[in-house]
DNA sequence: ATAGGTGGTATTGTTTACAAACAACAATTT
DNA sequence: AAATTGTTGTTTGTAAACAATACCACCTAT
């Protein structure tokens, strides 16, 4: 008579660099810290009550992901983005969504397109109050997680969870500045996503292809208008 | 009366890391450290007479590279390829090299354009005894690195990066055991390349990425005979 | 007054020591 | 004999001290 053993969630080994870097980023995304600022390992360690090996390890993975840029002896500052860096960002970003409904049509299993749908359904559930850009933001970009998952292609998931810490990073912010958001984009957003999981469904390999790449587009030019050559942020002391 | 002071090459500031990482990633590349393999940061600092912290660092650098994994309280292990692996890379690589000769065609300078006909060049000057797998590999990949710095996209450039790490780990020791490449592909690699270069000088830009898919394309074909579902090793230990 | 050297200070790079987690095996119980 | 528990050894995670580097202000000499 062995008792079942599940429901226990042990919590998955979290490790002291895990926690920093979560709290790191989210105080990037946040805009807590601004971009340009200066990162000291001895600052933050004393900060967060850890040594700076911890601090150490969440600033290369932080480097990695793009929110921080570095100097050898000179240590580390959160990014500041502008016209140059979006343009880059949305062009991969472009490709690399085709690449991933184009395996998505091939792999996806019943379970990817449910994942995909759910977070439709989460959409749907949000009172007007609740579509904050930070919260509306996200679940987009949980949306677009769930498609790259659906495309069970290992590199090409890492490759967008890269790009999609550095997308959260500017949209956040630019979207709190931008009012008229909230008319010409939430009303269109569950119709519009609800198209794509359509799509792939229906393995329409070539149609869904086009489709994602006017969708990454359009998100181009409503997040464009706000890096017109000057960025939000120089680079400061 | 002062010396001129040029001339030193200070060799960029190399710090211990920085050498870890190189000598590591040179071994794995050569299959010194065969795939699979593990690796004890205690046995590799004792070994290369650094601390572990340097060599943490590394690891976690090859990680990002690819050319190994790591588990929590596990450690690292030199990374393996399958057919999957292959597929996924090169897949990768197709959608990353359209969007980047692209970019090239808009973007790349005069001396962007040498840099990639110096490759040429340099091919051309290889005796037909120099060229071996590893160095018509490593000039190969160079020509793309080339085109990749052309482009004028820096998160473009880092993806290829690391694309090229993974792609020289298994293609030196792939080609080592194929005598047949020196047949098929060695003599059309100058006319093939210098074909490249000159689309992007004419700014072809349509034309450029058809060539440039189905240059890739017919990589990923040489290469991939020599995964048939079956991995070039089992993880072991 | 300005160019160039000089030293102090703050910060990162590295080492060493210690704690915690994991894996393997031995001992004990049923 | 099988399974569970305890123990031991190995390896990674963390802390704290030490060394090297870069930055800045000051000083000196022409």
């Amino acid at each position: 008579m062995t008792l079942k053993p599940l429901g226990l969630k042990i919590a998955s080994r979290r490790v002291l660099s895990d926690v920093v870097t979560d709290d790191l980023r989210e105080a990037i995304i946040t805009h807590e810290l601004e971009p340009g600022r200066r990162i000291a390992e001895d600052e933050l360690a004393l900060q967060m009550g850890v040594s700076r090996g911890p601090i150490r390890e969440a600033l290369m993975r932080l480097e990695r992901e793009g929110l921080i840029t570095t100097e050898r002896h000179k240590g580390a500052r959160v990014a500041s983005w502008d016209h140059e860096d979006i343009l880059e960002i949305y062009s991969m970003r472009s490709v690399l969504e085709e690449l991933a409904i184009e395996w998505a049509c091939k792999n996806a299993t019943a379970l990817d397109i449910k994942a995909m749908e759910d977070v439709l359904h989460n959409y749907s559930k949000l009172t007007e109050k609740q579509r904050t850009p930070s919260v509306v933001s996200s679940i987009d970009l949980e949306f677009h997680t769930a498609l790259f998952a659906a495309a069970h292609h290992d590199r090409l998931l890492q490759a967008w969870t890269v790009l999609r810490s550095q997308i959260l990073a500017f949209l956040v912010y630019t979207w709190s500045k931008d009012k008229s958001i909230n008319k010409t984009f939430l009303p269109s957003w569950a119709p519009d996503h609800a198209e794509i999981v359509e799509v792939i469904r229906n393995k329409q390999t070539k149609k869904a292809k086009e489709m994602l790449s006017a969708h990454v587009e359009r998100g181009f030019q409503r997040v464009a208008v706000h890096f017109k050559e000057q960025p939000i942020a120089a680079k400061k002391d």
